[in-house]
This record gives C-alpha cells, sequence and structure tokens, in this order.
DNA sequence: CTATGTAAACAAC
DNA sequence: GTTGTTTACATAG
C-alpha cells in the first residue's frame, strides 16, 4: 500500500474476516470475540489506531527504529519497553510484593531474572529493598547488565511499508510479545516452563491475569466482557460457568487496583460510550502491576480490616473513570487525566510524512524534526513490549520526565524514549551512550 | 501482618 | 441484569 494514499483505508469486510481469525498469531491467545463485534460496530476510523489515517502515528516510531541500523543496536529501544522501565523505575515504590509479569517479560530480561539475585518470579528480593532504591543495584552490578540491552534481531518486527493490521485482540497489533505462546525459540531457551500449567496461567493472583488480558489487548484495553472471555479462554478460573465468584472477584480486582483503569469511550458520537478498563501508564512503565492489596489503605481501626482503598478526598471523584471522547471531538481539545491538563495534536496529513521515513533504508537525520507540528501520539505495537503508546514531536509536554496523558487514551512515553525521540542532547547514534548504561 | 480470594451490599444504568 | 465500588470476612503464608 502506499503510504501516501492518506484516502485509503481498511477493506471493512476484510477487516472483520482478520478479527475473526480467532488466533492471535503473536500472542497465541484466542481472541476475545466480544472485542471484535464491538470494534466492528462501534468504532470508528478515527478511533481504530490502526487504520490508515492513524498509520502515520505508527509509522512515527522513534528515529531509531528507521534508522538503517540492525535493531539490536538500540538497546535504549529496551529501555523505553515497558518491561524495562518497570525494571529500573519503581515510581510507586518496588516491593516485594510488587510484580513483574514473568510471562510478559522478554527472555533476555528473564535471564537476568533468573539471577540469583531475584526471586523466582523475577520480584526483587527483599533484601535489595533499601530506602534509597538499591533494589537497582539487583540489575545494576549484576552481571546479566549486558543481557539487559541485547535483543535478539529476529525478536523485533519490523515497520510496515503497510498499515498495520487492523485493530483486534487476534491482529497483529496485539503486544508482540503480551501474550505470546511459547514458542519453541522461546522454550529451548530454557527461560519458560513449558508448564502446560503457566501456559494455563494457573495459580496465578486475579490481577496479574488481568494485567495479561489487557497487554495482550491493543492498547491495553478491552471491556469487562472482554475479560471475563479471556479468562474463559486463557485460565482456568471460569470453569464453572454458572459460578459467577470469579467475575465478581475480576470486577473487585478491576476496582481495588491502581494499575486498572476505566475508560469510557464516547467512540461513536450519539451513541452509548464503551466502557474498557485499561492498564494506566504506570502499570505498563512498570511491566507490570503492584499487587492489589498494595492500595488497600486506610484504617486498622475497628475490625482491624480497613478500607480496601486509600480514601478519596471530598471533592474528588471516587471512581478511577475516565471519558474520553472520540477522535474528531478531541483533537485539540482539552482532557483532564492525573489531574494535569493536555493539549492533543492533529494528525499531519499521510504525504506530510518524509519517504525516507517509509522505506527500509532511509537516510536519517535523525535531529530533525519530521515534522513541524506538536507530539504525535499513538498506539502502536511496534516495540516488543509495548503495544501501548509512543510520543513523537520536538515538543513535548509539560512533565517531560513523566508519563502522561494526552487524549484517546495516548500517553507519552517513558523519559528515555522521550530522549532519544527528540535527541535533543544525546548522540546521533544511541550505541555511543551505552557506557554510561 | 500482608496478599489474595470470595461474597455480598449497594448504586447506577 | 450488568457494571462498578466498597466492605467484610476467610485463608495462606
Amino acid at each position: 500500500m502506499d503510504p501516501s494514499d492518506h484516502s485509503s483505508n481498511f477493506n471493512s469486510a476484510q477487516m472483520a474476516t482478520d478479527q475473526r481469525e480467532g488466533s492471535d498469531t503473536l500472542s497465541g491467545q484466542t481472541v476475545p470475540s466480544a472485542s471484535v463485534a464491538s470494534y466492528q460496530t462501534n468504532l470508528s476510523p478515527h478511533y481504530n489506531p490502526c487504520n490508515v489515517d492513524n498509520w502515520s502515528r505508527y509509522i512515527s516510531q522513534p528515529f531509531y527504529m528507521h534508522s538503517g541500523l540492525p535493531s539490536h543496536y538500540y538497546p535504549q529501544i529496551m529501555g523505553a519497553e515497558s518491561y524495562n522501565i518497570g525494571l529500573f523505575h519503581q515510581p510507586l515504590g518496588a516491593s516485594p510484593h510488587s510484580y513483574i509479569d514473568h510471562q510478559d517479560t522478554p527472555f533476555h530480561i528473564r535471564a537476568a531474572m533468573d539471577s540469583p539475585d531475584l526471586g523466582p518470579g523475577g520480584e526483587v528480593k527483599s533484601e535489595y529493598l533499601h530506602d534509597d532504591n538499591s533494589d537497582w543495584r539487583a540489575f545494576g552490578s549484576s552481571s546479566h547488565k549486558e543481557e539487559l540491552y541485547y535483543h535478539p534481531p529476529n525478536t523485533l518486527h519490523s515497520i510496515p511499508h503497510a498499515p498495520p493490521s487492523p485493530p483486534s485482540t487476534a491482529s497483529s497489533y496485539a503486544s508482540p510479545d503480551s501474550g505470546p505462546a511459547p514458542s519453541p525459540a522461546r522454550t529451548t531457551q530454557g527461560l519458560i516452563s513449558g508448564d502446560p500449567k503457566e501456559e494455563r496461567n494457573a495459580n496465578l493472583p486475579y490481577s496479574i491475569l488481568i494485567y495479561r488480558a489487557l497487554k495482550s489487548a491493543e492498547c491495553n484495553k478491552l471491556t469487562l466482557q472482554d475479560i471475563y472471555r479471556w479468562f474463559e479462554e486463557n485460565t482456568d478460573k471460569a470453569k464453572d460457568p454458572n459460578h459467577k465468584g470469579w467475575q465478581n472477584s475480576i470486577r473487585h480486582n478491576l476496582s481495588m487496583n491502581a494499575g486498572f483503569e476505566a475508560v469510557k469511550e464516547d467512540v461513536c458520537p450519539g451513541k452509548k460510550p464503551i466502557n474498557f478498563w485499561r492498564l494506566t501508564p504506570e502499570a505498563i512503565q512498570e511491566g507490570g502491576i503492584q499487587s492489589t492489596t498494595r492500595y488497600r489503605k486506610g484504617s486498622t481501626k475497628g475490625t482491624g480490616r480497613g478500607s480496601q482503598r486509600e480514601p478519596t478526598e471530598p471533592n474528588e471523584h471516587p471512581s478511577k473513570k475516565i471519558m474520553m471522547g472520540n477522535a474528531s471531538n478531541h483533537a485539540n481539545s482539552r482532557v483532564e487525566i492525573y489531574g494535569q491538563d493536555y493539549v492533543s495534536s492533529e494528525l499531519p496529513p499521510m504525504g506530510y510524512i518524509p519517504q525516507s521515513f517509509a522505506s527500509n533504508h532511509p537516510t536519517v537525520n535523525h535531529l530533525v524534526p519530521r515534522f513541524s507540528m506538536g507530539p504525535v501520539t499513538g498506539c502502536t505495537a511496534q516495540f516488543p513490549g509495548n503495544n501501548s503508546v509512543f510520543i513523537e514531536g520536538p515538543e513535548m509536554g509539560p512533565d517531560y520526565g513523566s508519563t502522561y496523558a494526552i487524549g484517546q487514551g495516548w500517553y507519552a512515553p517513558s523519559p528515555v524514549l522521550n530522549d532519544r525521540a527528540v535527541g535533543s542532547n544525546g548522540p546521533a547514534d544511541p550505541m555511543l551512550d551505552r557506557k554510561d548504561q
């Protein structure tokens, strides 16, 4: 497909066909068909992060993805991945009970996790947890350091010359590593047990399973029904169809865990907004969620079992709900998320994308902005482990140093990614920057 | 004591 | 009836 063909779009019938495929070729996970239906019927082209309109977002990857160098030369990409950020950033405070999703973690990270410095699930052992964040020492002093940055080329997905597949939990839009069926290549690494029990997510808490479900979805969001379906198809928790307890538990976890947030999206004006559950940027960045109990703060008065959540301020909306409009009515509109206002930006017409960036062999001036425009944000599956969001452009948001929501459910990336993408101070070749990693 | 699961009350739709 | 929030209690470690 000619990427400059801004007017073309996916054939909806083909999209529907694709979405009925039933098997996520990348994640190996079963498709929540309700999600398919809802996307088919409810999502406007504006919403669809994978249509041609939004392909510009997709193709607008940070420069190093287009530089022509082998992708594994870019350890910073890994640093931009949610897992790695998760490993090195613990803004909510690392704890022995913080989860780093083992299944979700690239094997090279798992190799590091297999270090005796870490617990069996990849969690940082408590002896490394100190007030000065010295839990990072578990990695910083590790002989696995290089492994943290090495990324086998064959695990990176090449940038397509055509827009990516339409969105569907069955499509390639799903996180490339979000729920990968343990492939032979991986299992032979000896880093995945291959235990069928593990493949069925047995004995994992609800919060982790929900995380996996959301991680497997495009933009890390699913409807409640989709989550139910994912549990039915990927876990053993829903074996008894007449037993509603597991659904109650799912809802309980969604409500109680700050790693999940409800998003109401008015994808079709005039119609009822769709309720999604989404991973918060913190959860995405940390590569996992933290324990639900963690957020059950409150008094220990009375029965000794306090409120399970942080008490809500009087004027604060008690729920985690976020209202989102559709793309058309959100362009340049203000949204307030996490207490700050940001202005979302319009996408440039496809023709604005320099050809070199749509080529496999671009000659890229890394430091030259490609668009005279504000930040471009989007939802992409480009990076293994990041099927969520990215941002690009010389004009960063006000909170340069942290993830922030811009709207449409898209978030700016980690500071690491920002630095590389903007190239403000760093070397053109990220490799040159590795000695201080 | 923490983490988690489960049940249930309740409100909103 | 479904969805989401919250409280309460039980259990395991």
